[in-house]
DNA sequence: ATGGCTTAAAAATTAAGA
């Protein structure tokens, strides 16, 4: 079974690259991020005539997510509950016995910023919910994009980002509460080449130089974990005309 | 020169991303 998560930046822009994508890869769960779009205007036709089944959690011009399965999804739940946000972040279900959680992690903008601390409360809403989750759903998996470098391997210069928004000690101890909670990084569990990142930046020729971080991943319960057969970061999606700014992540279960 | 692109809003700029 193939999982896979990719924040867009406008699934109206990337559609034509996703179809080709779906069409080359036929992953079994793809996580969307940043579609942009509300549900009225989600590219329903697009997906199942590419076939597969299409939920979605949008809002206008911000945020918004969506998990598109082969398999029929059940029991699918928008945003975390109990937790009062305006903002369309996570969206799950149940597919092929898994359950799937589709999150787009707050940006956070800079760490003196209002934005960052509803970052830090919204991941401890987050890890709190996942605890439970796991609890009841041992098998899980959670992708998407986090906005948190995990280690310094997955930063570019670790130096210059040190202490900054998406690289912060309080980002990565927030992370840290999610592998703890009883998850694996799936793709640090296997072989991988140095310098691997899954965001670039639009700016300064950054994937050329492939000055990027590695901030969109796939968690998997340790349950599932032994599941796992390969995980790889599909960068070739980022040098196409018109990239999104982020790459896909794949991970392989058996 | 906290810039450099890209997107969505709306009709020129602004906000936001990361």
């Amino acid at each position: 079974m193939k999982l896979a998560t990719w924040n867009v930046n406008s699934i109206k822009i990337r559609l034509p690259q996703l179809l080709e994508w779906l069409a080359q890869k036929r992953p079994d769960a793809v996580c969307l991020q940043e579609t942009k779009v509300d549900d009225d205007n989600f590219p329903v036709l697009e997906l199942q005539a590419a076939g597969y089944r299409p939920l979605y959690f949008g809002q206008r011009t911000y945020n918004g997510v969506a998990l598109l399965t082969r398999a029929e999804a059940t029991d699918v739940i928008r945003g975390i509950p109990g937790y009062e946000d305006e903002q369309k972040r996570v969206l799950s279900a149940s597919v092929d016995g898994l359950r799937i959680v589709c999150t787009y992690v707050p940006n956070g903008q800079s760490v003196d910023s209002d934005k960052y601390r509803y970052k830090l409360a919204w991941l401890d809403a987050f890890q709190r919910w996942l605890s439970r989750e796991l609890k009841t759903h041992p098998k899980l998996a959670v992708l998407g994009d986090f906005n948190i470098a995990p280690e310094e391997r997955d930063v570019h210069d670790p130096r210059l980002w040190e202490g900054r928004v998406l690289f912060s000690k309080p980002e990565r101890t927030a992370f840290r509460a999610l592998l703890d909670a009883g998850m694996k990084d799936s793709f640090r569990l296997f072989d991988q080449p140095e310098r691997s990142f899954t965001w670039w930046d639009y700016r300064m020729n950054a994937f050329k130089r492939n000055l990027g971080l590695r901030i969109d991943h796939i968690l998997l319960s340790d349950a599932l974990a032994g599941e796992a057969t390969s995980s790889s970061i599909a960068s070739e999606l980022r040098a196409v005309e018109r990239p999104s700014d982020h790459a896909p992540v794949l991970t392989e279960l058996q």
